[in-house]
DNA sequence: CGCATCTATGCGAACTTTCGAATATACAGA
DNA sequence: TCTGTATATTCGAAAGTTCGCATAGATGCG
């Protein structure tokens, strides 16, 4: 395999290494969403979470599309709510040490942003 | 979901997001292997080389066994195996834009990836 | 037009990642 | 023990990421 092929792997994980880009994917798997509608639901700053939406795009995880004054981004391609969906299979396998690197973890919410 | 599982996972992408640590994971999948051997394979540098294992031993993507004087690593988890495989799929699918996004490409053909 | 709303971009400081060079540790064999 | 081989760790410089703040562009409404 050429290792610009691995360079382009690379960055797609990349795309998806942050907290708050996961959040993203995890609610846009839910179906089509606006800038705004991320950033309400996220509780973070317009800027952020637009640069967060630059680097999804960049990478063409997300497709967006404008209706008037908004913006509606959506998963580009099913195949990586597959991915996602294969790591939550992967989480709850690994839980135990998953909470092990973590601290806190139990069902009641938490107000961390959500 | 827990803004701390969500770090865990972006956390895991992390770990995945280097070329060489896809290339590692990739050699991997076909078996056990020392780190001496991923080092010839890779021709890197050998403290680069355990750098990257340490990342990925960090994160729990790989076991490594001792034996005599050398590491053997594996694969930990075979859900990590079928994302990378997933991923490959992804990379089919898109290959055009893949390598649209690249610059460098010569004109020797392109191994599609196994 | 003027003004509000929604989204994107530029900037700079703080933080993180990456690399090679040097060094340390661990084991095997003589 | 001393020597060689295998792997890991530490350090520091360069490069990359992330954030908030300020600002810019685009659209809609009166």
């Amino acid at each position: 395999m050429p290792d610009s092929l691995r360079r382009f792997k690379a960055d797609i994980f990349q795309a998806l290494a942050h907290p708050t880009r996961i959040a993203i994917m995890d609610l846009l798997e839910g179906g089509e969403l606006s800038a705004g509608d991320l950033m309400e639901r996220l509780g973070m700053e317009q800027a952020n979470i637009s640069q967060h939406l630059a680097v999804l795009r960049g990478k063409q995880l997300v497709a967006n599309r404008k209706v008037g004054n908004k913006v509606f981004y959506s998963v580009r391609d099913p195949i990586i709510i597959e991915v996602l969906a294969l790591m939550r299979r992967y989480f709850q396998c690994h839980l135990k040490e998953a909470l092990g690197l973590l601290d806190e973890m139990d069902d009641t919410p938490i107000e961390v942003d959500r």
